[in-house]
DNA sequence: TCTCTAAAGCGGACATTAAC
DNA sequence: GTTAATGTCCGCTTTAGAGA
């Protein structure tokens, strides 16, 4: 038996050591060349040295063992306290010195089994670098961490920014925007996101070190944050200034669409195929196939696919879907976990289930039990599903080369998945009685009626409420199934899924025929026909939100925005090889290239969702003084309406920003408001796609917004657009 | 293994809506 | 009128992966 030495010995350590007749030293803490670590070439030398002391036993003598009569694990004949579940057998009670020595042990070995928990994390681990390196750097300028100032923060950012590597042309240098050219004399400083992580990571470090909150700076007072303080700011800001001004060039990830996936299925399928394959390879193949397909339909990290494990896979009986519950993730943890189901696609190359089943079934023709670790290894077998993104180095064999031939590139990323699918919305349902529907959400059913939904505000009302999807009135852990869409609504009581593998695009509506509808169409063609483009007033850009994108209708565009905020917003290549084009123009030539591949039913709502809080609704007199509408003539007088609640069921004065001294609303908002012509105008612009079309694309989304599962990112997105093209 | 970098998670602030 | 839920933006913080 061998036996590390370490510096908490475990609590058998005394029942070990009186039951060895012999034992002798294998090696001494830090010692080098005493095990054989495995690497590419074999087993060879270790060369980092032994962490602690490492002895070798033999002749072992017998120890007489007794079961637990709780938890039934075997213990000491004369045990005390099981080592498993902590029972204290038919103990009177009475706590003895000996039990609070224990107690004691077992708190600090706890203690210290959570804190390496954390400090093993490779951010901490990088932040304890960092501070090493700021002490360094302090104590060559005589502070601590306890005096160090902003100025001292500044200068050791000046410090690391000559140790970057991101070329920072002049002006007046002739590879200024070139990112690969670098044997001019232009100097080389760290990337501005990487100089904001840093500061990122030094504020974390002096708030743990107890120096927290916004630096305060009176005099002699000197208190905070010193990385919080103004001068560290205003230095961050002008690096990003520099690096903007000269044309340094963000990379940007690259995605991986469906086709690829094809691509790397048919040749590991291919490969696979092969008779001659060692079984080693064989398992590789299959793993990696499984890997790819289900992350990139489950919307998955890779790194949380990774660290899923077989138990966490649950086959559901009364289908072939597949459900995961993943518990430990990046966000996952702290209560939180992601619960998905993936349903089976009919293209059984990049079927996830197809492919995860044939891997599970291919190992155990290999006689590797997918549910057992293997000998020597702490973790199931499953976790090693992990192999395409585990870091290297990683004892997960990589898919080799050549993916190459099949135009794959190595430096395509994995499939990256902080990300979200863009969700199906319903249609704001509009009536000429109530207004603008509401919120959108979530829907998904194969036959929505829009006529009769148009026809009674009932409907409307069920139609916005999440009780067409039956959440709210299903109980928990139940399972709704829409077998016409292939989509799969899950109901847990920890959170709901709307999971759609396939088809979720393809559901259609029956076309709307009634008269209501069609004198809406008509009137509405009638107008986009002869009425004029309104001009767009130039207005200052401070004055708008970002994402607003003014008008909903795509056939008559206008825009308040500047080109780059339309191309920043819609994050889809423009065509800068053609002339130049008007705002409206490039921004209809948007809409068609670049969504091109939309099926035809699918609407893109490039507004913003806010927009529909700009509308006017109807006007609900009812009765209260307190939301008495004061009309001017045929217009509402709408200065002294505040939001307070629905009952004031009209237009809302929301508070903004000031800018120069007026709130943002007063500089933009006509106060005096044609009711019935706007509201006409909303109406049609706001909802005559939805009503034409029955789902439209949710043009903006956030970051982690849950609708959207955990992850929301323009990966996914354009992975998610281009799967449902097909 | 470490450094550098891009990407994304998170939560606050503010805004809005539905339901009661 | 209140409350819970949803929607949007933004700055700060954290993480993963490529490559030296």
């Amino acid at each position: 038996m061998v036996i590390p030495d370490e510096d908490v010995r475990p609590i058998w350590c005394p029942l070990l050591s009186n039951s060895l007749v012999d034992h002798i030293v294998l090696g001494r803490r830090g010692e080098l060349g005493v095990l054989l670590v495995p690497s590419k070439k074999g087993f060879v030398p270790d060369k980092r040295g032994l962490k602690c002391d490492l002895w070798a036993a033999r002749n072992i003598r017998q120890i007489d063992y007794e079961s637990c009569k709780i938890c039934g694990c075997l213990n000491h004949k004369d045990f005390r306290f099981c080592q498993f579940c902590g029972d204290r057998g038919e103990d009177s009670g009475e706590v003895s010195i000996d039990d609070q020595d224990l107690k004691s042990y077992n708190a600090k070995k706890r203690i210290l089994y959570l804190e390496n928990m954390l400090n093993n994390k490779t951010y901490d681990k990088k932040k304890v670098s960092l501070k090493k390196d700021l002490e360094s750097f302090l104590i060559g300028r005589a502070k601590n961490l306890t005096s160090a100032t902003p100025e001292d923060i500044r200068l050791f950012l000046i410090d690391r920014d000559m140790k970057g590597k991101t070329k920072i042309h002049d002006l007046c240098c002739p590879f200024l925007g070139d990112k690969k050219f670098k044997d001019c004399s232009c100097p080389c400083r760290l990337a501005s996101g990487t100089v904001s992580s840093l500061a990122s990571q030094l504020k974390a470090i002096f708030d743990s070190f107890g120096r927290k909150g916004e630096w305060t700076e009176s005099g002699l007072i000197k208190f905070g944050n010193p990385v919080s303080s103004t001068i560290v700011k205003r230095y961050l800001e002008a690096v990003k200034l520099e690096q903007a001004v000269a044309h340094v060039p963000i990379v940007q990830a690259k995605p991986m669409f469906l086709d690829k996936l094809k691509k790397i299925s048919v040749y590991i399928t291919e490969q696979l195929n092969d008779h001659m394959l060692k079984p080693g390879k064989r398992f590789v193949y299959l793993r990696d196939r499984a890997f790819f397909t289900l992350q990139f339909f489950a919307g998955d990290r890779a790194s949380d696919l990774g660290k899923c494990l077989a138990q966490e896979v649950k086959k559901l009986t009364d289908s072939e879907a597949l459900l995961f519950r993943h518990t430990v993730g990046k966000t996952l943890g702290n209560g939180k976990i992601n619960e998905f189901v993936i349903s089976p696609v009919s293209d059984k190359l990049i079927c996830p289930v197809e492919n995860l089943n044939q891997y599970v079934s291919g190992a155990e023709e290999m006689d590797i039990d997918l549910s057992l670790a293997p000998q020597g290894e702490e973790e199931l077998l499953a976790r090693r599903l992990a192999s395409p993104c585990e870091k290297n180095p990683s004892n997960a064999q990589r898919l080799e080369p050549p993916l190459g031939s099949l135009s794959i590139q190595c430096m395509d990323m994995p499939l990256s998945s902080d990300s979200p699918p863009w969700v199906c919305t319903p249609p704001r349902v509009p009536s000429p009685k109530v207004g603008v529907a509401g919120q959108t959400k979530l829907v998904v059913d194969t036959s929505l009626d829009v006529t009769s939904i148009i026809e009674t505000k009932q409907k409307v009302q069920e139609y916005n409420t999440e009780t067409i999807l039956g959440i709210n009135s299903t109980e928990p852990n139940n399972r709704i199934y829409n077998t016409e869409s292939n989509t799969t609504i899950y109901n847990t009581e920890s959170n709901t899924r709307i999971y759609n593998t396939e088809s979720i695009l393809e559901i259609n509506t029956e076309e709307c025929n009634t008269e209501s509808k069609q004198e809406i169409n008509n009137e509405l063609m009638q107008e986009m026909q002869t009425e004029p483009i309104q001009e767009v007033k130039t207005k200052p850009k401070s004055l708008y939100r970002s994402q607003e994108i003014k008008d909903t209708n795509i056939s008559i565009l206008q825009t308040d925005q500047s080109d780059g905020e339309i191309e920043s917003k819609i994050r889809l290549t423009l065509e800068f090889d053609e002339p130049s084009k008007t705002k409206k123009a490039k921004l209809e030539s948007v809409c068609s290239s670049s969504f091109k591949m939309l099926p035809s039913h699918v609407h893109l709502n490039i507004a913003s969702g806010s927009k529909q809080s700009n509308n006017i609704k109807p006007v609900k007199v009812n009765g209260s003084s307190k939301n008495k509408i004061n009309f001017i003539g045929d217009k509402v007088d709408i200065r002294n309406i505040k939001h307070s609640s629905d009952s004031s069921n009209y237009r809302k004065i929301r508070p903004r920003k000031l800018i120069q001294g007026k709130t943002e609303n007063e500089e933009t908002d006509l106060n005096l408001v044609n009711q019935e012509e706007t509201r006409n105008q909303v109406r049609n612009l706001e909802n005559t796609d939805s009503v034409n079309h029955p789902f439209m694309m949710q043009g903006s989304f956030h970051q982690g917004d849950d609708r959207f599962r955990n992850n929301s990112g323009k990966q996914m997105c354009s992975k998610f657009i281009n799967s449902h093209s097909l």
